[in-house]
DNA sequence: TGTACATCAGTGAACGCGCGTTCACTGATGTAC
DNA sequence: TGTACATCAGTGAACGCGCGTTCACTGATGTAC
């Protein structure tokens, strides 16, 4: 229990942060009152201002989490995946067979990409929070391309495809496949649309 | 000017319909205000609950209208690629070139689809509204799903894939890619994963 | 070990503003006879 | 053609509520000497 972390107050801070979560996420942020998050905590609404100086950096805070958690997940993952696959293409393809099956162990489906959520209420934020946006979505951009590069210099692309696009692919297919399951209320999209990318990236380098 | 419809007042209501639309897409439907529809158009608040009994309707009457501009979009494109291939295979690639050229065409990349905003924002709306694009939905799946049947009638799938998942994939595709381009402000991005989903489409079914 | 002080994690009351909605009314245009 | 009435497309004022934010204060815990 130190100066600096102390527990109570970042474990309240984190309970208000879990609660705009699911909150932002079903209705935006602007619908999003302080008013019901201090009510789900058990805490009055001063005690929100002493742990988030105004509503926008709540914003940033929730964004910054979401995207390390996201970041960590797709080190783990294809971490795993790579550590029972020395051949890059056969690396990635279980990786994406392991993210498939991860979304689909979510009970009712994935509760949606705060990214996502912050792209329909650009308005909403200031520079600091949509270039945080920006950067994650190109850090995802960077991260699948390597591993692109990596089997493009084993494989022969059998389609005339750019790399970045095809990168940039799955984070489209997660968040358009998040939107449809939620839209249609079929929590078994996403994962099959995964499987259809893993299933592109295996044809496009090795053919049918 | 009959008196079912008589041309001022849907004039008028046509002008905040593109108001909301517009202020939904950037801020959410939330954090929209009816106070600046009605200074865009320039009539008094009293003048917007003539057109709408409440905030609701209007949530509703907009995604009605997007979701019709919508159909009409798909029935005027791949209406023209058909009429130019009799071929199933080569109608479909065609719209689909065609898709991604008109979505290029946009000066400042697509504005964002209502369908994918209102799912970040599901618990603002009414069971009626949210069964609207549900079916919306399902409907472009039956839609796309028509067109692979044709195709596979007469191509040999290369691949095991589900025609449903397929015919998905486009909604997933340009969802997905909205927001990618939305993200990292780079307009290119949904025209470029169209015709990556194309590309898909035509290894799946005529190989490499 | 005791005391003084500092920091943490909040409380409670008050604020002004903007929001969605209601209601009684109105001038311009259209329709019936 | 003139008059009476109906409908259209709004206006203007008022409402109560909830929102984000501020400010002075406080009890519990931690640290220095």
């Amino acid at each position: 229990m130190s100066r600096t972390e102390s527990r109570k107050g970042a474990e309240t801070r984190e309970q208000l942060l879990d609660a705009a979560e699911t909150a932002v996420l079903e209705k935006g942020f602007g619908a999003t009152s302080i008013e019901e998050l201090i009510s789900a905590v058990g805490i009055t609404k001063s005690g929100f201002f002493y742990h988030f100086p105004d509503k926008g950096e709540l914003a940033k805070a929730l964004l910054k989490r979401y995207i390390e958690r996201e970041d960590k997940l797709f080190d783990d993952l294809f971490g795993r995946a790579d550590e029972l696959n020395e051949d890059p293409l056969h690396g990635f393809l279980v990786g994406l067979k392991m993210l498939s099956e991860t979304m689909s162990d979510l009970p009712s489906g994935h509760p949606g990409c705060l990214v996502a959520a912050y792209c329909y209420q650009e308005r909403l934020f200031d520079r600091e929070v949509r270039q945080l946006n920006s950067f994650a979505v190109l850090n995802w951009r960077k991260r699948f391309r390597g591993r692109l590069d990596a089997i493009a210099a084993r494989y022969r692309l059998r389609i005339d495809v750019d790399l970045d696009d095809m990168a940039d692919m799955l984070s489209v297919i997660a968040d358009g496949g998040i939107i449809l399951a939620k839209a249609v209320e079929d929590k078994d999209i996403l994962p099959r649309q995964i499987l259809l990318y893993r299933d592109f990236v295996r044809t496009a380098f090795i053919g049918n």
